[in-house]
RNA sequence: GCCGAUGUAACUCAGGGGUAGAGUAGCUCUUUCGUAAAGAGCAAGUCGUGGGUUCAAAUCCCACCAUCGGCUCCA
């Protein structure tokens, strides 16, 4: 089935589900179906007397139903499958018909989100048509299957979730059902299997389980607190981060969390973001003050502190430092999206000229931290839309050369790249890098931007040559964006079995019998000497328990000791995966780490 | 923020108008063991917080807090 086909047989189940729905529950207002990524849903208003009466919760005395179980939940959803499986055996063709405007407002009279597309469909001077299948008839575009009943191969409704008609707060909510569909049993089943493999990979449960971050009520929404091993793993992919960086010449600053309100008033954030603020009191001066949301400005000021010559440039600015965002309560989630977030921020200020080779720099910066960590790259170049210059400022030619600078370093670095039109910055276009994971999901990590706003409003300037001000163009760049939101993808990326040089435990020493602890710790101590996270598990319990409770904790090297290893001075290695490494002097081991730690393996 | 669900021991979860339950983890003891879970015992909870209804609330109602699924895909 290619993709067309897809959307059509599951853009037909959204029909079939809506057919279900008004067999069981006539009183529903429908609205639309469209397919989505491997599956489909549809949004309904139901009628709550309905729908309590059809679907009541069964009780053993006579309490009263809470009146809050108004819509349905997910207990329904079985009721609704076997509905649609009836239905689908009766289903023949779609055959459609064309309606005119009136008859399309009469037979629709009663349900205002239908009126509301007649209008639009009007509006765009297109054809009304309504399609039917079996004794079901839809307002619909068409898009559907030849022959439902053979197309449909297997369906489940996953999810319930309020959804805002036209996705717009200011409207009345629905009721939206998500269900998933495919053209036979085996591939349904392979989506639910990858579906708990998502789940189980989850950073939220890996964070945990991993012990490497914990939330707090008292600390509040949002606000993550990073244990021993969790903050070894983010100053570790930190230390790498700017580590890159530093080789390209940048330098750290450092800068504070606090700040006037006046600095994101001038950079135009207020206007933009303001809502998303932290505001601060002071109760010693009048001062306004916020916690930061991000770090640019700050780091013009460090620019803007003296007078500056074409010589001076580029300039080049890091930052690992957290900045403070009032994220909308139900958009926070894990370490994904949070309140409390660190960028590993840098800025370059530079010439016009030089912009070409500050990116070849970063693109190289960030294909060396990718590879390193073994994620792939696609690269979306994000381009202006052509047809609404409105949106953007700076002038045209200007963001000709740029565009053409970012498609220039995207083919000359062999990027997998592709552009998106419409998907710059106001300020400028930038390269959003996408690291696809170990499920195929793909994530937006890096994004060097260019800026030519900023500056100008800040009134940065340098000399050039012929003793004149300019601007400078600034360019934005955080090699794995937030920490934290990095961490999210990245634990879930690899289920939390890190590389060897993430490992927040690298080896861990496996005495068999109490005897055999004090050579597992003298070992330990060799190793720990040297800089490898090495610990001994010393505690009374079993050999199969303690590789157990490694394997768990995804601790990539296991050195096992008893008699035999004892009387020969040697290790038996095994690997996390289960790998037997057979029985390496200790020196040996201790080298052969020590080495793939350095490289980064 | 909005819609819906959830909140019971450190963790995972069962139960549910009238002594609070299990497994795992923890502690103690026994066991000293060869490549993914030894055995026994002990201890552990203001049933998220606050209010209300009731003779009685962890259970029912309300509010709040937190967590989870969604809120871009325009028939």
């Amino acid at each position: 089935m290619n993709d067309q086909h897809l959307q059509a047989m599951r853009h037909s189940t959204a029909h079939l589900l809506a057919a279900a729905i008004l067999e069981l529950l006539p009183n529903t207002k429908l609205t639309i179906g469209p397919a989505i990524e491997h599956g489909f849903y549809y949004d309904f208003e139901f009628n709550k007397e309905e729908v309590q009466k059809v679907f009541k919760q069964k009780n053993n005395d006579n309490r009263p139903v809470s009146e809050k179980i108004d819509t349905l939940n997910a207990n329904a959803f079985a009721r609704i499958e076997q509905k649609m499986a009836e239905l689908l055996k009766t289903w023949g063709a779609f055959s459609h018909r064309e309606v005119t405007e009136k008859e399309a407002k009469d037979i629709y009279k009663d349900n205002p989100y239908k009126l509301e597309l007649i209008e639009g469909i009007i509006k765009k001077g297109e054809k009304i048509t309504l399609y039917k299948v079996g004794d079901f008839e839809d307002l619909c575009r068409g898009g559907h299957s030849e022959e439902p009943k053979k197309d449909i191969g297997a369906f489940k409704l996953l999810s319930i979730a309020g959804a805002y008609w036209r996705g717009d707060e200011k409207n009345k909510m629905l009721t939206r059902v998500y269900g998933t569909a495919f053209a036979s049993k085996k591939e349904l089943e392979e989506h639910l299997v990858m579906l708990e493999e998502a789940k189980k990979r989850d950073h939220r449960k890996l964070g945990k389980d991993l012990d490497l971050f914990v939330l707090s009520d008292l600390v509040g929404k949002g606000l993550p607190l990073f244990t021993p091993k969790g903050t070894l793993l983010r100053e570790l992919l930190n230390d790498y981060s700017q580590g890159l960086r530093e080789e390209k010449g940048f330098s750290k600053v450092w800068t504070p969390h606090i700040t006037k309100n006046d600095l994101y008033k001038v950079s135009g954030h207020w206007d933009k973001f303001g809502k998303e603020l932290f505001l601060v009191k002071s109760q010693e001066t009048t001062d306004e003050m916020v916690m930061k949301p991000m770090n640019c400005p700050h780091h013009q000021q460090i620019y803007a502190s003296r007078i500056r010559s074409y010589r001076d440039l580029p300039i080049k600015y890091m930052e690992t430092t957290t900045d403070y965002r009032d994220e909308k309560a139900g958009e926070l989630l894990g370490l994904a999206r949070v309140r409390s977030l660190t960028q590993d921020d840098s800025h370059a200020f530079c010439t016009p000229e030089q912009i070409d080779a500050i990116y070849d720099e970063l693109i190289e910066v960030v294909q060396t931290f990718y590879k390193t960590i073994g994620m792939k790259l696609r690269a979306r170049l994000s381009f202006r839309d052509p047809q609404t210059p409105e949106k953007y400022i700076g002038d045209d030619a200007l963001w000709e050369k740029a565009q053409e600078i970012i498609l220039k370093v995207a083919k000359k670095n062999k990027l997998d790249y592709y552009t998106a039109e419409g998907e710059a910055a106001f300020y400028g276009p930038k390269i959003d890098f996408m690291a696809i994971d170990a499920l195929g999901r793909e994530w937006q990590v890096a994004t060097p931007q260019l800026d030519f706003v900023q500056p100008k409003r800040f009134g940065l300037t340098y000399i050039d040559q012929d003793g004149k001000e300019q601007t400078p163009v600034m360019i934005h760049f955080a090699l794995m964006g937030s920490i934290e939101r990095f961490l999210s993808v990245y634990i879930e990326h690899t289920a939390g079995a890190f590389p060897l040089w993430l490992a927040p435990v690298q080896v861990s020493l496996l005495p068999i019998a109490d005897r055999h602890n004090e050579y597992a710790e003298k070992i330990a101590k060799e190793l720990q000497a040297v800089g490898i996270r090495a610990e001994a598990d010393v505690r009374s319990e079993r050999l199969q328990a303690k590789i157990r409770d490694a394997t768990l904790q995804k601790v990539p090297f296991m050195g096992i000791i008893g008699d035999k290893e004892i009387a020969d001075e040697v290790i038996s290695v095994r690997k996390r995966n289960g790998e037997d490494l057979g029985r390496l002097a200790a020196t040996t081991f201790l080298t052969q780490l020590r080495n793939d730690i350095d490289k980064k393996r």
